[in-house]
RNA sequence: GGGCCCAUGGCUCAGUUGGUUAGAGCGUUCGGUUCACAUCCGAAAGGUCACAGGUUCAAGUCCUGUUGGGCCCACCA
């Protein structure tokens, strides 16, 4: 057995050996265990659209610290893997590729084939993603890995729906939706963008008409840039306090070109005085505001379009023209007529459609609600009153101020991929006007073909469909809960059909919480991957067990998109809230504090950071990173892929385009070659040399791995011979009991800061004491001993009881590189303990969660060893500022009191090691030797002679400058106490701490006088 | 337009309920081939805490305003 470590961690050959490992241990499965707390995290599902990216990098490394943590603490920490469908974004990947690639849209190849494609899509990109997942060090329960349009959530989709159709929370309305007429399909608001286009503003009339229709002589003005849109037009609006059209208000006009007549009403919502005319034409069917303005004054909403764009039969004599088309020609009958006044041109805003580049047109169309108001009220109790917090503690305002809106939900998108809406209807015409909730154990089928339903059907009927059925129509909508495929067929042959729609993606992701655990089946537990489905017992105890979840960690864009909805589902389903706490962390900026991404060409992709740096330490940067204040901003580099130097990224290198001729490409300042570079606007040509980017930020946990790694190299390499023994107290060395001591405050730091999700702090609390107090002190200090075999033992049992620590401390942070040295620790020192040695398991990510006494924390010790730092400092500062050797020899005199004395006296055989100088002398009666470097601490003074090395006049400003430094500190602290204010108002305390300090300082400077004094 | 957040050495960030001399990493300068580590060691320089007021015995920290930046929501006939 080879005590030697290798000289560098090697991080992906150790990387693939403990993902492995833990796989093939099942060390992450979370199984109900009564006896034991349950510690749950639901993944905040990554969509299947593409790979992941540094958002998610940071959001899984949070949640896999927090699950790992908890694990080690003795929880059943349960961390539920899955990934969403993402309805419009991955079928717009899918369509645009295929169009692409092949010029085909979906019309061309039909719902089940596009279907089968993006089925295709999910699973590539979701073997991806998970794989990622898994090189990120992710210890979920892969058994029970979930996507959003599996069996079990499918499932618990259509019963919530269900549910909610049954309680009267679902309805039927109308809604303006982004329509595409090139692709004939609605866009979500994401997926447009807007453009200035040159075009018109027309400013025309109305007549005013009495109430047998006659011309009154009067006309009210308005301006409109799409003129059309008059044949939908159901009203002329005017603000309420616009004296010049006050008397109109409530009188008719007619529409010229049509014939219709529509009111003057008063809005101050839509209307403007000061813009225009002060009069707008109301057009509530194809105009966001105006549609709003129509459902405040129960306007008519008249669609004027074919889903093509032409104009429909509500158009009159213009039906058949396209929108362009027929805008002419109602700009020409209204010039023709007289009514046209003026055409200015003008650069107009119009919202265009990201995947067919046409322009949108605002389109009614029948969408599927969720009714709001009580759900949502829920949700906000159940944070106002504490039951769901969230941290960092503002963002419960988000939260709450969104919900509070209660604006209903429109629950239904104009796609393919997604789960279709359940609910069946009938064609207008046939059967009875009713709608109904069918189900195995609710309404039933008849034989005669009529559907038996609750009484309570006919209000909900009333008062939600009537807006959106016109005269004479009838309809019966069935909404049928899962696992009732007979009854959807004999739905089928009455001629009914299903819902073309799918659900909103944040539908079936507000119910992940629980429906990954396999609700609504409380008969059984949930099927896990690949395994044949679980035995009926009568309870599902899966469920039970790990809901509600323990913590959500996500981003604060999706508080109110996701969080509010799954607490609110949560709270309709369970009964209960989903989670305790929220953590909302940073958010991923650049260098110049923009979000990353590839449109902007800015992304910094994980895996090859992982890659370059490996994964502990892009962990350990990213958790260095996790504060509550702000977010992350990671300045980004181009890697010159010849000298791997970095050029920082600018706005002009993201702004780049190509000009002609090869793709824009950098000079590398150190290397002088130039190279090519990821950017949004153009591909690299094909065998130009590409820089990758990469962001230098992650050399700190690079540089803290290596620092670990070479730590524990050094205790392997002095652990030979190493026995298991209680350590007696008497046989503790100083600094034995010292970093005992800071090992437990740290301990205790980090353990406070992890429950509080402060992660840069945890983070920097465990990197401080590696780093400032193990590696560099206590390493040092124990130089000497192994090289005595009288003190090897103890130091051994004692280094070996830090090194334990420190890697089960150090494992949620850096999970690959601390079971690497663990199993290497396994092997030299099997059982380890300061009072009875044990053998500890053989994962360390399966150990358990350190705790020390809290005794070991010695304070007064702590002071005593921080003057052994000072006064080492203080020699290194000597040398440093005369420029001697490090080689050279020094001796130092200290003048102190014989407490002090003695206490150097123990440890003066470490000066030697630690500074290169022997301790001559301690005691009182030391004074200056000739030529010698003097330094000060307060309590004591420390010589150096340097016979002829010293500079006196050098010496001389030194110490001048150190006591003017000294009197500024001085006076400070003299004025505070001569101020009567301050003596009469300041806290006792606070006033002792001043004088206490006060006291130290002019101790202070009267040693440098004495050294000033006996310098000349 | 509404809401939230941010502004601290060249860069990236800490700074607990106001209370000793404002800290760290990177970078910079100087010095180091000490048998764990140059991805390292030692030392140093570098800050009127964005600006202007106010509260207080005391303000980086609290309040008001200004400027600059970020995010979310709403809206722009």
């Amino acid at each position: 057995m080879s005590t030697e470590l290798a000289k560098t961690y090697d991080a992906a050959a150790a990387q693939t050996r403990w993902v492995e490992h833990w796989l093939n241990h099942g060390y992450c499965n979370a199984d109900p265990d009564p006896q034991r707390q349950q510690h749950t995290i639901m993944i905040p599902l990554p969509n299947v659209t593409g790979a992941l990216h540094m958002g998610h990098c940071l959001n899984g490394t949070v949640q896999d610290l927090l699950t790992r943590w908890r694990r080690m603490q003795g929880r059943v920490a349960l961390w539920m893997p899955g990934t969403d469908h993402a309805g419009i974004a991955t079928q717009a990947v899918v369509e645009r590729r295929m169009l692409e690639e092949e010029g085909l849209t979906r019309h061309d190849i039909g719902r089940e084939a596009l279907v089968q494609r993006i089925w295709k899509w999910k699973n590539d990109y979701e073997a991806r993603i998970l794989n990622q997942l898994k090189q990120i060090g992710s210890s979920c329960d892969w058994r029970r890995v979930r996507f959003t349009l599996d069996d079990v959530c499918s499932r618990a989709v259509r019963r919530t729906f269900f549910r909610m159709f049954g309680d009267g929370l679902v309805y039927r309305g109308k809604r303006l939706v982004n329509w595409d007429t090139y692709l004939q399909t609605a866009v979500a608001d994401d997926e447009v963008f807007h453009e200035d286009v040159a075009g018109h503003f027309w400013t025309m009339n109305y007549p005013v008409v009495d109430a047998a229709g006659q011309p009154t002589g009067r006309r009210i003005s308005f301006s409109t840039t799409r003129p059309e849109t008059m044949l939908g037009d159901a009203a002329v609006c005017v603000h309420p306090t616009d004296e010049r059209y006050s008397e109109l208000v409530g009188q008719m006009v007619r529409i010229p070109v049509c014939g219709r007549t529509i009111p003057i009403i008063a809005d101050g919502l839509l209307a403007d005085k000061t813009l225009g005319t002060g009069a707008v034409k109301v057009t509530p069917a194809h105009d966001p505001n105006d549609y709003a303005c129509g459902l405040r004054h129960h306007l008519p909403m008249l669609n004027i379009l074919n889903p093509d764009g032409t104009i429909n039969e509500n158009g009159g004599e213009f039906q058949g023209l396209d929108r362009f088309e027929a805008r002419r020609q109602v700009v020409a009958r209204m010039e023709a007529l007289g009514h046209l006044e003026k055409v200015e041109d003008r650069i107009i805003p119009i919202m265009h459609s990201d995947r067919s580049k046409t322009a949108i047109e605002p389109f009614l169309s029948d969408q599927w609600f969720v009714r709001m108001d009580e759900l949502a009220q829920n949700a906000i109790d159940a944070v106002e009153d504490g039951r769901v917090r969230f941290f960092p503690q503002r963002y419960a305002r988000t939260y709450v101020d969104w919900l509070a809106e209660k604006r209903d939900w429109c629950i239904s998108r104009q796609l393919w991929w997604g789960h279709r809406i359940p609910v069946w209807s009938q064609p207008a015409g046939q059967g009875d006007q009713r709608i109904a909730s069918l189900s195995a154990f609710g309404a039933e089928l008849l034989p005669d073909g009529r559907i038996q339903f609750p009484e309570c059907w006919r209000e909900q009927l009333a008062a939600t469909l009537a807006p959106g059925l016109h005269p004479g129509e009838e309809l019966i909508l069935c909404c049928v809960d899962a696992g009732h495929d007979q009854l959807e067929q004999q739905l089928g042959a009455l001629g009914f059909v299903q819902d073309e729609d799918v659900l909103d993606t944040w539908f079936s992701s507000a119910l992940w919480p629980h429906a990954t655990l396999g609700w609504p089946d409380q008969q059984r537990n949930p099927p896990m991957l690949g395994e044949p489905a679980p035995a009926v017992t009568g309870t599902n105890e899966v469920l039970n067990y790990f809901y509600p979840g323990s913590v959500l960690v996500t981003s604060r864009d999706i508080i109110t998109l996701w969080v509010a909805r799954m607490v609110l589902t949560g709270l309709y389903n369970m009964g209960d809230v989903p989670f305790r706490h929220v953590y909302i962390h940073p958010k991923i900026l650049d260098g110049l504090g923009q979000t990353m991404s590839k449109s902007r060409g800015n992304g910094v992709d994980p895996l090859e950071l992982i890659e370059k740096y490996g994964t502990d330490a892009v962990r350990f940067t990213i958790a260095s990173l996790c504060g509550e204040t702000q977010d992350v901003r990671l300045p980004v580099g181009y890697e010159c892929p010849h000298c791997q130097a970095v050029t920082p990224q600018t706005k002009e290198h993201q702004d780049m385009k190509p000009m002609g001729g090869p793709n824009p490409s950098i000079k590398c300042a150190k290397c002088k070659q130039s190279f090519q570079f990821p950017s949004p606007w153009f591909t690299p040509d094909d065998g130009a040399p590409v820089a990758r980017i990469v962001s230098e930020r992650f050399d700190y946990g690079r540089n803290f791995c290596n620092k670990l790694w070479n730590a524990c190299r050094f205790a392997f390499m002095n652990l030979e011979g190493y026995t298991a023994a209680p350590v007696a107290e008497a046989d503790l060395q100083v600094e034995d009991r010292w970093i005992l001591s800071r090992l437990s405050s740290t301990l205790r730091e980090v353990t406070l800061m992890l429950d509080r999700y402060q992660f840069d702090q945890a983070t920097r609390a465990v990197r401080e004491f590696t780093w400032n107090e193990f590696c560099d002190w206590y390493l040092e200090l124990l130089k000497p001993r192994f090289r005595n075999p009288e003190s090897k033992a103890v130091a051994q049992r004692v280094l070996v009881v830090v090194v334990d620590t420190l890697l089960r401390l150090l494992h949620p942070f850096a999970p690959f590189i601390t079971e690497e040295l663990w199993h290497k620790l396994n092997e030299l020192a099997p059982e380890r303990g300061l009072t009875d040695p044990v053998r500890r398991s053989e994962s360390v990510m399966m150990a358990e969660w350190p705790t020390l006494p809290i005794s070991r924390i010695d304070e007064a010790l702590e002071k005593r060893f921080e003057r052994l730092q000072q006064t080492i400092i203080a020699v290194r500062n000597v040398r440093s500022v005369y420029g001697i050797s490090p080689a050279v020899q020094l001796k130092l005199f200290m003048r102190c009191t014989p407490e002090v004395a003695e206490q150097l006296q123990a440890v003066a055989g470490q000066f030697d090691f630690l500074s290169k100088t022997m301790l001559e002398a301690a005691g009182l009666d030391i004074s200056r030797p000739a030529g010698a470097a003097s330094f000060s601490l307060g309590d004591a003074d420390g010589y150096i002679p340097l016979e002829g090395l010293i500079d006196r006049q050098a010496e001389l400003t030194r110490q001048t400058k150190e006591a003017e430094k000294l009197r500024g500190f001085i006076r400070g602290h003299e004025g505070k106490l001569s101020n009567a204010g301050f003596m009469a108002k300041a806290p006792e305390k606070v006033i002792a701490e001043i004088q206490e300090t006060l006291a130290g300082l002019k101790a202070q400077l009267a040693s440098v006088e004495r050294i000033l004094a006996e310098l000349s």
